[in-house]
RNA sequence: GCCGAAGUGGCGGAAUGGUAGACGCGCCGGUCUCAAAAACCGGUAAGGGCGACCUUGUGUGGGUUCGAGUCCCACCUUCGGCACCA
């Protein structure tokens, strides 16, 4: 036989093409097998296009998609674009184009490299979430949120990000600057658009509980959402008819309040402040509006505040305490006023250190000797100088102290969350507009359904104004139009939506791409909905991943499908780190602005995308970091190489019947009977790996059956078909298919089949041959191995231990020395403990 | 500071409480070759011994157990997240 050299150039493109041919990938409702929906983040198209390390993402996705349909699973595996929104626009502004241009440009690319790749998408249900056809639906859910009391627009002061000229939700704040381009924020008030996701704040945390995600992301978003109970009250204010009121968790040290702050913005403090401290007041307050964005990011921030000349009264004793305005109490967080204990809080500690305030102690921690407390004690502990709750454990106390305020009137038990609503509206072009008219004489009008979509319109000069106006504003046609209640003459809301609007409910259209009078059919959704396995990075953990729960519960209440949480399970694929060029010996992540960006298509070029594949699946768990290397690339060449010829070498001895003589041929030598046990211990474990997403030790798996079939073959001296033979070559190939398609394919038919590997059924082990018949049995002596003795796997357990206790090698170990005990683990061990 | 994840050869990483280092990379030696590359074969935790073997070894210190990389306690380090949320 001719010898043909491994060139998966040559064989790859082939059969990427008769995949497309063949709508090999196109998802199939049988509806009486199961369903898998598999699924990656859909990515917004750049220019740069993809580098090696967003294959990270997609490549174990497509194993175990290509894996469950070899199951016997309806798969659905779907691909589409995240074409609206700030980054999109950002690049065509970068590139001097429009983004109607540049977005069209970058998908194909996109496209053509993941088909570079062999992944294995349904491209007849690609989304664009920047098409009409598209964000007509997402306008459409945005009245459904409208019409459900969830969407609302409102002045409250927001966050501005003066260099993307437009505000950002609070989720895309990160340390007080812009997520995307790291510049500091501002708070400015224009009325926006918000959506009102506190309102599912209780089911967003507890529906956690049920859904298979990485602890990490459920605890970020457990912590975003941050659900505090504690107590309300109010303190009355000296002189005043006014009182403030509070919140607090620890109402159990009420009893040992020394002062009271509010925050600089609150509105009291204008009211309140004497006329002596007026000038230091304000001062107070315009600093800390011009500096407490800036002032939050340095950690050692000193304790400051000033004294208002008012005084509350504590509602448990009675006494008045001074109020003082300081920038450590928020303005947008619970009542933006608080009561103030130094003894148990570290902030208030600080503070009443720096002011020279009372520390009165009404926690004793245990064996206080009534001594000053050093430092806050927020610890638990007995209830002191409180009244009739002394003696009490703090717990119960809190709880003795919220019956008594709630019974006379002075306070509530409340629940408050650090979740504030979703800001949606953005001052940007490259959007869904918001469906909303105002008419002079109905005021806020939604859009009708009927005159969706409200379509966005070209425009020559789209860039952001910056003067937080919507570029859209500056088009008198689209501004005016007509009242759709009166007929009279209305104007357009201007802003777009923002494209975590698009990407809250992409993975519903996947199901019925094409629908065209609702979203997404319902039975298509609730037969594909859930997603069954999610991937994508974990810096989504707080926004996308927060605010597609959001939506489809809001879906799920309007009745529109049946579950209310759209990913079952969800995965972080590890990033791709490459040298930083400016410093080789640290490894950084694989991005373009740092200019170490590999591409698949150089990769492709050089060893063939089977090669890439199974390097990314083999090097390191699929939720861990690699470090990108192309030694290790070459590596799986040479392995996928060894499978290629071992074809070339000896598939003149495959035999497709070998089914029916392949057990009896197996019992014939120990040879056979040791590669046939090799072959189902392998099944069992390629198998296992894929199905707990372990793709690095299934690659590892198929890596030892290659070398024990190497060996086989050159000591098995083959001259006519062998069964035996056949039966590892075939498996090897089937258990590498998900893998390394390509070759995968072309050796199947090399063999002399018809078809794709994607058709045949995922192989069973037999649990028989599987079976090991000698296992070696170790020998420990007080728990160090001394001998390994190979035995009958069935041997039992008094042989074993008499097997052990003879052994030469143990001998010497056991002389002069008493035998305690003898553990026997059968199958796997002795242990021989002397004394 | 709080929360989360993780520390294993030269490197990436394997190990239901039961042979630590599978598999791969790199390196060393060999075969083939005029030579090199490729390919193939063998070796490769550290220390000791001619050797069979022995000793040590999974961040540190304790503990539980016949037996601990794995479980428990305390600590150290690295990475990721949050940033005064009362």
């Amino acid at each position: 036989m001719a010898e043909k050299r491994y060139e998966p150039q040559e064989i790859e493109n082939k059969w990427q093409e008769r995949w497309k041919e063949a709508e090999l990938f196109k998802a199939k409702e049988d509806k009486s097998r199961p369903k898998f929906y598999g699924l990656e983040f859909f990515p917004y198209p750049s220019g740069n296009g993809l580098s090696v390390g967003h294959c990270r993402n997609y490549i174990p996705t497509d194993v175990i998609c290509r894996y469950k349909r070899m199951r016997g699973f309806d798969v659905l595996h779907p691909m589409g674009w995240d074409a609206f929104g700030l980054p999109a626009e950002n690049e065509a502004i970068k590139r001097k184009s429009h983004p109607s241009e540049t977005v069209p440009k970058y998908v194909a690319n996109y496209k053509r490299q993941m088909n570079l790749v062999g992944l294995s998408y349904d491209w007849s249900r690609e989304i664009n979430s920047s098409s009409p056809d598209y964000y007509r639906w997402t306008q459409w859910i945005f009245l459904l949120l409208y019409k459900r009391g969830l969407a609302y627009r409102s002045g409250a002061p927001i966050n501005w990000c003066p260099s993307c000229g437009t505000v950002l939700a609070n989720e895309e704040v990160e340390g007080g600057r812009c997520w995307r381009c790291e510049t500091l924020v501002e708070k400015r008030n224009i009325p926006q658009w918000f959506f009102r996701i506190t309102e599912y704040a209780d089911r967003l945390i507890n529906d956690l509980d049920d859904i298979d995600w990485p602890e990490s992301i459920k605890t970020m978003q457990r912590n975003w959402i941050g659900r505090s109970e504690g107590v309300e009250f109010d303190m009355k204010i000296s002189g005043y008819d006014e009182s403030m009121r509070v919140f607090t968790t620890r109402v159990d040290t009420v009893f040992g309040v020394s002062f009271a702050v509010l925050a600089p913005e609150h509105p009291l403090v204008e009211k309140i402040t004497t006329p002596d401290r007026r000038a230091e007041v304000e001062d107070y307050v315009k600093k800390a509006k011009v500096t407490s964005e800036i002032d939050r990011l340095s950690t050692e921030r000193e304790r400051t505040g000033v004294f208002t000349g008012a005084y509350a009264v504590n509602p448990m004793n009675g006494q008045s305490v001074p109020i003082y305005i300081a920038d450590y109490v928020l303005a947008t967080y619970g009542t933006g006023a608080i009561m103030a204990v130094p003894a148990h809080d570290t902030r208030d500690f600080d503070f009443a250190k720096r002011h020279d305030l009372p520390i009165k102690v009404v926690i004793a921690p245990p064996g206080w000797d009534g001594s000053e407390l050093t430092e806050a004690y927020t610890e638990e502990g007995t209830m002191v100088n409180s009244g009739q709750f002394d003696g009490l454990p703090n717990k119960e106390g809190a709880k003795k102290i919220a019956e008594y305020m709630g019974s006379n009137g002075t306070g509530d038990v409340k629940v408050n969350y650090k979740l504030r609503d979703w800001l949606i509206s953005r001052q940007r072009y490259w959007g869904a507009p918001i469906p909303i008219v105002y008419c002079e004489k109905c005021g806020e009008v939604p859009v009708p359904e009927s005159m969706l979509p409200v379509e966005l319109p070209y425009v020559e000069h789209y860039e952001p104004s910056g003067t937080g106006e919507s570029p859209l504003a500056t088009i008198p046609e689209f501004v005016n139009t007509t009242c759709p209640v009166c007929g009279g003459p209305a104007k357009r809301e201007t802003d777009t939506m923002g494209g975590f609007a698009c990407s809250s409910w992409y993975f519903l259209r996947y199901a019925s791409p094409s629908c065209t009078d609702g979203p997404f059919d319902k039975d298509a959704a609730d037969y594909w909905l859930p997603v069954d396995l999610y991937v994508g990075g974990a810096e989504h953990a707080v926004m996308h991943l927060l605010y597609a729960r959001f939506w489809t519960k809001v879906l799920h209440d309007e009745g529109l499908i049946n579950f209310v949480e759209p990913f079952h399970a969800l995965r972080n694929q590890g990033m791709v780190l490459a040298p930083d060029p400016k410093n080789p010996s640290v490894w950084i992540k694989m991005s373009k602005s740092k200019g170490n960006v590999i591409t698949p298509d150089e990769i492709t070029e050089k060893y063939g995308a089977d090669s890439l594949r199974v390097y990314e699946l083999f090097v390191a768990p699929m939720t861990e970091s690699i470090q990108w290397s192309e030694d290790g690339i070459n590596g799986m060449y040479r392995f996928l190489s060894r499978v290629w010829r071992i074809v070339q070498d000896y598939g003149e001895f495959y035999d497709p019947e070998w089914r029916n003589t392949v057990r009896q041929e197996s019992n014939s030598t120990p040879g056979n009977k040791a590669i046939a046990r090799k072959v189902h211990q392998s099944i069992r474990k390629v198998t296992e790996d894929i199905e707990s997403l372990q793709f690095n030790t299934a690659a590892a798996a198929l890596m030892e059956l290659l070398n024990e079939l190497s060996k086989y073959t050159q000591n098995a001296k083959l001259d006519s078909k062998s069964a035996v033979f056949s039966e590892s070559i075939e498996m090897l190939l089937t258990l590498l298919s998900p893998m390394a398609p390509h070759m995968a394919d072309e050796l199947w038919n090399q063999l002399g089949h018809e078809g794709f590997m994607l058709d045949l059924p995922w192989p069973e082990y037999d649990p028989e041959v599987a079976k090991a018949e000698e296992v070696t049995l170790v020998v420990q002596v007080n728990g160090k191995v001394r001998d390994k003795i190979p035995v009958p796997a069935d041997t039992d357990t008094k042989k074993i231990e008499q097997l052990a206790l003879e052994s030469e090698r143990v001998k010497p170990f056991l002389d002069g020395k008493k035998i305690r005990n003898v553990v026997v683990v059968p199958g796997r061990l002795v242990n021989i403990v002397v004394g």
